[in-house]
DNA sequence: TAAAAATATGACAACGTTGACATAAATTTT
DNA sequence: AAAATTTATGTCAACGTTGTCATATTTTTA
């Protein structure tokens, strides 16, 4: 066992060529004849010869890509990373995972350092981040490739290539069904004026209600965050009020699931005293009692189409923006009662 | 805004040095008088000049190092993720995520690879990898520096700083726990041979039900792998017996998931009519009615020690075996019954 | 005050690869 | 058969750093 790495000259020493020659073969280049290809390669493979990657590095453009995200919720990432590490590895890039505070005002300055020292050659923004216009235009300035993610039924602007996901759609989808069961008292859980998703949500909660000839009760909007935690404050809230709803609609599955907890603590039944859909299909979700009817969030897929958008936009080097949208499916699980 | 990124050239042209003066201010070298340092410094400044990280690792020791994991369980691998970005970023290293499937006979080729092309300068091992000793020495043979995770009460040798975590004494301390609350009737789901935290866990099961003067009975031991998939179906299998526990140990929370939804099904009161408990302090554990009995594993805490090791190890050419041992704390909530 | 030591700076090679260009050999065209 | 073209190979300079060594300057020591 030789305890340096083999490095191309070696490869090419042994084979009998110009180290040059070597790299045509590693690189799959034309005009390398038959003959001294099938010599060369059994010499790679004879001394298990890898190219140096720091090294290719140097003369092309960085192939790793920053996923930048600010989530706590695990599952919502890890299905995004998986999606995303599915096409590098396919086209031979590097992940570089990236999560960071949003409110830290250091986002800028540490995407400039992971894109300046040619780390990355493209990032991938999640919100809120990829709702920062200015931050997309800052990175975008320092020569980066950017492909965000956004909430919203067609592409803010032309700034780069955008996936948005269609939450009003499904906002108004899921209410929809829950008027559809009989249900006029609908509480949205979850409202927040500076999240796209949530006020997307919203939206389409409203437009069901009015295509229903239903107004919106203020009281039975609560604002508040995307956590458990948040959803259990939300739901007390909620029931210390004297006119109780009779379907709650959690702005995502871990605030549902908050809803879930409080309800059993009130000895309220889910379904039959209480209605509750969530939004995201998170494992929470499936694993919980009664399951939780909510709408089916394909992270990975998503994921995985802005990360295809960002290679191609690194590899060829063109400023076309390709968007991209994606339309969510309910799941009908076992939360809803028919009145 | 120029189009090219500044080098250490361009700076040490606008600082009128020669470009390696401006390596050693960069690089916080002795011999710089206070005078240069300040002059470089304001143009590094200006300049906003971030040194290629490509180009100098060309010359030093790759400081990346590789997390490798064949876990779908989602939260365990972000807590992990995150702890060891943690001690990443303090120390200037990247993180390189690498999930595999161990059962593909793929990953020793594909550690070969990002290890051979100086991706990464080291790895991070979880089980059931962690715990293949002939894949453990192979990365090592490569010059690679390798820290692994494992279940026990000690390390199985010393062939490279270990992390072991005890899951039976943790085992043994929440079975004693429920005997104390008067269970005798105690089944084990999640037994699986080729799974050390499972047996660990297992063995703890057993010394606790022998201290108290109890036989393991087979019939209560049930076989099947940590999903809530497995956890219906092996609660589904003990229901349709006739001699029923009075509490279930979930060999990890998913597991236990599945039991709460199964006693649920089959119109069980948890914990009055069936109490369970679990393992990990998942979210799950928190967020689920009635929340979960559980064992606490800091996974963040844990990573980070073997990233901290991991990063020690490359720095300081080392071939110490520090290892370190962590003990796991019960985590009281309402899922177990006093009898 | 000369010699020695410490301090400060620079010149240049190296790291392992790819790209631009040169050239040699084989093939096709005239 | 000569010229033009295609195919196959090689030479060498980059890429942006850091390490080695040389050298210039200053300070300390004898």
């Amino acid at each position: 066992m030789s305890s340096k790495k083999p490095t191309i000259k070696d490869v090419a020493r042994l084979a009998g060529v110009s180290f040059k020659t070597v790299s045509r073969v590693v690189n799959n280049e034309a005009w390398v004849s038959d003959d001294i290809k099938t010599r060369v390669q059994a010499v790679i493979a004879q001394l298990n010869y890898q190219p140096n990657r720091t090294a290719r590095l140097m003369r092309t453009a960085p192939f790793s890509l920053a996923f930048v995200y600010d989530n706590p919720n695990s599952h919502y990432v890890i299905e995004m990373q998986n999606g995303i590490l599915s096409q590098c590895r396919q086209k031979g890039f590097e992940l570089v995972i990236h999560p960071t505070d949003s409110h830290s005002g250091q986002v800028l300055q540490e995407l400039t350092t992971i894109i300046g020292s040619n780390q990355v050659g493209g990032v991938i923004l999640t919100p809120p981040l990829s709702e920062n216009r200015e931050l997309v235009q800052q990175l975008l300035a320092q020569q980066a490739k950017v492909v965000r993610i956004v909430s919203g039924s067609a592409p803010p602007d032309d700034l780069c290539p955008t996936i948005y996901v269609d939450d009003e759609q499904a906002g108004f989808n899921i209410t929809r069904h829950l008027l559809a069961q009989g249900h006029r008292r609908i509480a949205f859980l979850g409202y927040h004026k500076d999240h796209q998703s949530s006020l997307g949500r919203y939206r389409g909660y409203c437009a069901a209600l009015r295509e229903a000839g239903l107004t919106v009760s203020e009281q039975l909007v609560i604002t508040g965050d995307f956590t458990f935690d948040s959803g259990v404050a939300m739901t007390e809230q909620l029931l210390q009020r004297g006119d109780k709803p009779t379907a709650l609609f959690g702005c995502n599955d871990e605030i549902a699931a908050g809803a879930l907890f409080t309800a059993r603590m009130h000895q309220l039944a889910v379904p039959q005293d209480l209605s509750i859909v969530g939004f995201e299909n998170s494992p929470f979700s499936r694993q919980t009692w009664p399951r939780l009817t909510t709408v089916h969030q394909p992270n990975a897929e998503i994921a995985a189409k802005a990360a295809a958008l960002l290679i191609s936009l690194m590899l060829e080097n063109e400023t076309q923006t390709a968007h991209c949208g994606f339309e969510l499916q309910l799941v009908l699980r076992d939360s809803v009662s028919t009145l």
